[in-house]
DNA sequence: GGTTACATGCCACCCAGTTGCATTTGCGGC
DNA sequence: GCCGCAAATGCAACTGGGTGGCATGTAACC
């Protein structure tokens, strides 16, 4: 069975899952999704304008990002210098979903999705709690 | 023995811990530090200006705040609404220093120092942690 | 009081993200 | 294939939190 390059794989996956959500299938849409799949690590919007050069306007990258987190498709994570990142969720992946622990590099600030997860502490009463989410901080490994 | 208002006995506290560092006494940085100790939950920068109504240019506030974190008599929480908010560290609080969890509603966006802290997992080799920060969602009791 | 280093005010600027509106495009029906 | 229309896109202008440069003011030391 001859294998498919890896981009081409990813950019099906995209497809498949925009086409499972009866969504339009849009350049836009298959093209950040797919870099997203990718990615083993959350992406800026940054690193999509750079990774995906003038594919698309940088307003339509951030609506297809917020529609994709409204679509369950990926999950945004917030950062210590005010930008969003953003990773796709893997229905098959053990990190699915909300509440696993992201990694912010101090040197380089890339963000990297763990398999750890937050433990849900008690809060005081009056209060609701409905998610915990746990960052953690020091050196990647390139930067130890 | 004759009972000193509140406000005051913030001011003071301000003012012992600034000469505690040997640092400039100036009106922005009592201010500013006062209100941090009176606030019960992390203040923004925006809800220092509201509250201090022209004590002193926004800049300067925001050179105030930095100063203060630099000098670890308070420190910073970084919100999902890409706004930091400031809390005074209280050196005979069992939250003292950094690591205790922090509360954000998801109604009114305030943010709350709780007194669970952090559990610290693994991280993969070549990562180093250095810090671990836990942070819970839901709805404050003003909210629920 | 005079000196001086540090803090402040004011300005213009940066950067991530949003809004409004005209234009294009995916897609279902023919 | 072509049409029609809702949904997506491009473009321009805007918002809001935060920063940097530089001249002026002022706390602390003598
Ligand atoms: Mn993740
Ligand atoms: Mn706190
Ligand atoms: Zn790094
Ligand atoms: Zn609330």
């Amino acid at each position: 069975m001859p294998s498919m390059s890896n981009t081409t794989v990813f950019q099906q996956q995209a497809r498949d899952r925009l086409t499972d959500r009866g969504a339009r299938i849009t350049r836009a849409r298959c093209a950040v999704l797919a870099a997203l799949l990718a990615a083993d690590r959350p992406l800026s919007h940054h690193d999509l304008e750079q990774q995906l050069e003038d594919l698309c306007d940088r307003v339509t990258l951030y609506r297809v990002l917020a529609w994709l987190v409204d679509e369950n498709l990926a999950h945004r994570v917030s950062g210590e210098d005010r930008v969003w990142r953003f990773n796709a969720d893997h229905p098959s992946d053990h990190r699915y979903g909300h509440g696993h622990a992201h990694f912010h590099c101090n040197g380089c600030g890339a963000v990297f999705c763990m398999d750890a997860k937050a433990r849900v502490p008690a809060v005081p009463d009056g209060f609701q709690l409905e998610a915990a989410e746990l960052i953690l901080r020091g050196l990647c490994r390139e930067c130890s």
